[in-house]
DNA sequence: GGGGTCATGTAAACAGTTACATGATTTT
DNA sequence: AAAATCATGTAACTGTTTACATGACCCC
């Protein structure tokens, strides 16, 4: 077989819970794995293409939609056991705010907090989207709920922990830049 | 002035604390850095051509090392304040656990047990490493010390989250998959 | 009919990793 | 003398984003 392509399990993936137009997977992809995931047109277009050339997809005129949706076919879903099964691979590190932290004395404390507090604006929008994530999950009757719950909770505690830090981090700043300024 | 470049930010940085050869600045990085940022040489020696082509980093023959050192000039520093106060560059998200958990009822609650507890044990890891790194940092008398620390802090926060998640989630996991095995 | 969204795709540019090649120095 | 580490770089490949081009359909 072909080598694992990450973005071709996610849009195997999106596929597996209906079928989709190229379009609607990026909008899912957006939308319900936007908190852990992303995936741009770019990308997607030219992987349905390999994967209906594979015949792990075909193009099926549905009854709803004006346009051709996309659909797993039984290899398809084969494939997707097969590569949601291989290692994770994991995307290097790259925080910016953390390396201007890191290196917070050529700039200051005055300009760490807006990075702080920036990264704490965030969080809470994260964490007002994920409140909406879990009512809309909660009310779904769907074999893979308990699992959609469980991914909206790794995203709530990660921007708890931020919130946190934020919070101990703009204290201990104020306390630094707060005696050289007061 | 030449677009900002996330990599030459990070060598500029590193450079900033004392000048280094290419292979250190790379050691600096992942062991330094490494809870948040990564470098490969592919990235860091082509971007020293170029900031020394700039004229924002000069080779020195230091006494110490037998080869030749880069050090920041007056306008690699100032380069680097302009560097540090542009927006910070958001990484798209790639979590290929949470993406796995995600669609965790193709492949049942043991598989994703599995990826849980391997979230657990990095995050135990991760703990242990920044233990390490707090303990350095505390020990120093640097005026970037309390940045330090304030980043370490960013880590265990997250590597906690991570641990209270985990453990959440290896119980539902647990009340999902138990019922049906027991 | 005009503007917005749905829909599909391509091309260019960019970012980044990996593998390879080379050689000096240090350690064993 | 051999092996490991320090040190610099290049080339090929992969992945990814962005911008562009195109057109159907829908609502006002």
């Amino acid at each position: 077989m072909a080598k694992p392509s990450q973005t071709e399990l996610a849009v195997l993936a999106a596929l597996s819970v209906r079928p989709m137009t190229g379009y609607a997977a990026r909008e899912a992809i957006v939308t319900e794995l936007g908190m852990f995931w992303s995936e741009s047109f770019g990308q997607i277009y030219p992987a349905l293409a390999r994967l209906r050339e594979a015949g792990l997809v075909e193009a099926v005129q549905a009854q709803g939609s004006r346009s051709a949706v996309h659909r797993l076919t039984p290899a398809g879903r084969e494939r997707l056991v097969e590569l949601l099964r291989e290692p994770v691979v994991a995307s290097p590190p790259r925080n910016g705010m953390l390396l201007r932290l890191f290196f917070g004395d050529v700039l200051g404390p005055a300009a760490c907090a807006e990075l702080v507090l920036d990264a704490r604006r965030r969080a809470e929008e994260t964490l007002a989207r994920l409140a909406d994530a879990r009512r809309g999950a909660e009310a779904e009757n769907h074999p893979q709920q308990p699992y959609w719950l469980m991914t909206v909770s790794a995203g709530e505690h990660a921007a708890r922990a931020t919130l946190a830090w934020a919070d101990e981090t703009l204290d201990a700043l104020s306390r630094l830049g707060g005696p050289a300024a007061g």
